[in-house]
Formats: structure tokens, sequence, C-alpha cells
DNA sequence: CCAGACGTTGTT
DNA sequence: GTCTGG
DNA sequence: CCAGACGTTGTT
DNA sequence: GTCTGG
């Protein structure tokens, strides 16, 4: 799973800046970031945090979207609360299938750079939680689905979920879930993939081609710390020491 | 057929 | 809009 | 997901 | 133990 992100600006715009089109991040800057909840030093999805994505439809500008995707079939602001917070993640292995995604799945994916993520990990009925990220520092990229939804009351609602896959070794232990059902982590695209990812299919056979690429990313590439508490009166907030290491001497994990 | 849901996570 | 449960 | 509430009365 | 709110 995947409810807990750090998006700086910098990892937002890796994509934006790779082309070296300095007006267009100009822009970006002007007219997209002060929409969004940017920087993200620590966000639960659960706060709904608007977000740069880049979608299949303009690869390398991104849109301003709010994380919890809104089906199409959603008709009002009532029903959308309630439905927000259960599309925050979107099993791999169903969006082609389910009511909610299938639609976003064939025709909006999108990718989501962000710095690393949060999980929680339970040791003697405590929860701690943990920064995952990247050996090499570099932005993690997500694979995503987009939506445009009409809100019937304030116009278009740009909206994204997030797609997972089974946890490799190092999120199983992090989710020390022993047994039973594979624990889940989200689906890190790589410098190939991740244009897969994008490119548009048309006919229901290619969707194998996609299928393809949901796997887990190798942990020999992942790094991680405890961090301080993401939930309740602890919580510190969106501040930039939160993805600090902080040490919990009870802990042992190994 | 109609009514009602439509989703995710893990149970150290 | 489309699928599932009764 | 985790943290925190989990109830009643009448009304600032 | 289980539900709700964030």
């Amino acid at each position: 799973m995947c409810y807990d992100v750090k998006a700086s600006l910098e990892a937002q715009l890796k994509r934006a800046k790779r082309l070296g089109d300095w007006s267009a991040v100009e822009e970006i800057m002007e007219r997209l970031v002060p929409d969004t909840d940017l920087p993200i030093h620590h966000a639960s999805g659960f706060s709904h945090p608007e977000m740069l994505i880049y979608t299949d439809k303009d690869p390398e500008f991104p849109v301003v979207a709010t994380w919890g995707l809104i089906p199409h079939w959603v008709s009002d602001e009532e029903q959308m609360k309630k439905t927000w917070n259960n599309t925050l993640n979107a099993r791999g292995e169903t969006i082609f299938k389910k009511p909610s995604f299938k639609q976003a799945a064939k025709n909006n994916r999108c990718l989501i750079y962000i710095d690393g993520f949060y999980e929680h990990h339970h040791y003697n009925k405590a929860t701690y939680p943990f920064y995952i990220y990247r050996k090499d520092k570099e932005p993690i990229v997500l694979a995503g689905l987009w939506n445009e939804w009409k809100n019937p009351d304030k116009g278009i609602f740009t909206s994204f979920t997030i797609v997972t896959t089974v946890a490799n070794g190092l999120l199983s232990k992090i989710h020390n879930n022993p047994k039973l059902k594979v624990p889940r982590m989200p689906l890190i695209l790589t410098e190939e993939t991740e244009e897969k990812w994008l490119n548009p299919i048309t006919e229901d056979s290619e969707i194998y081609q996609i299928e393809n690429l949901i796997e887990s990313y190798p942990e020999s590439l992942l790094s991680y710390h405890t961090v301080s508490r993401l939930r309740g009166k602890e919580y510190l907030g969106n501040i930039e020491e939160i993805s600090n290491e902080f040490v919990y001497e009870e802990l042992v994990f190994e």
C-alpha cells in the first residue's frame, strides 16, 4: 500500500526539467505550483493533497491533481467524499476489471514523482513509521491512474490514485505481515517502464503490455529509516525534518 | 429482474 | 456507467 | 492506513 | 472489540 508520501518541488519537477525547457519550468512554477500543497515533506493520502502528475495526454508538462481518484459515475460532492478515501490506491492486478478504475486504466495513466514514501511497522503492540527512498536519492516514479470528474457545483476536478503491487522482501518486512495475504507496495517504475506506462493503448488486446509492467521494485535499490510519528497528537505536521531519521530505542528491526 | 455498490489495507 | 447480490 | 472514540441532554 | 475521522 501507499498512503503517505514525501514530494518536494525538486522531485515533482524532475521530469519537466529533464528536457531543459526552462520556459516550461517557469510556467509550471508560476501557474501550477501555487495551486498545489508543495512542498510536501509528509502528507497522508487521507488529507487529499494537491500535487503535480504527468499524464499520458501531455507526458512532459504536469497538471495539478488531488490524491484520491473520483470515478466518473460519482454524482455529487457527498458521494465523492465517501469514495475518495477508498481510492487512494488501486490494486494493479484488477485495475482493468474494477468499475472504479477500468476506464482510467485503459485511457488515463500517469506518473507521480516523489522523494519517497512512508510505511508503518508493528512491534510489541506499537506502531513505528518508516521512510523508504532510493539508495541513490533520486526521485521515485510511481505508476498512477488519473481522471477528470465533472463536479456539478464546481466544474472539473482532476484526481489520481497510486497503483499497488505485491511487496518485495524489504517492504514485506517493514509491514511484518507473517502470512496469508501478500503485503503490498506502490508500483515503482524504472526509466524504461515509466515511458511504457504512458504509452497509449487502443485495443483490449494490448492490455497485457501494461499489465506486464506491474511488478515489485528491487529492494536492493531502496534504503529506509524510522521517522517520528505520522499520526495522532505527536504528529509534527508538514515540516522539513519529518523525513529525518528518528531512532526508537525500544525498536528491534533486523 | 431491480437495488445497491462501485475500494484499499493487514490481522506485530 | 457497470457489476454484483439477492 | 492509524489514532481515538465509543453517550446523552438541550442549545451559544 | 469496532467504528469513525483524518
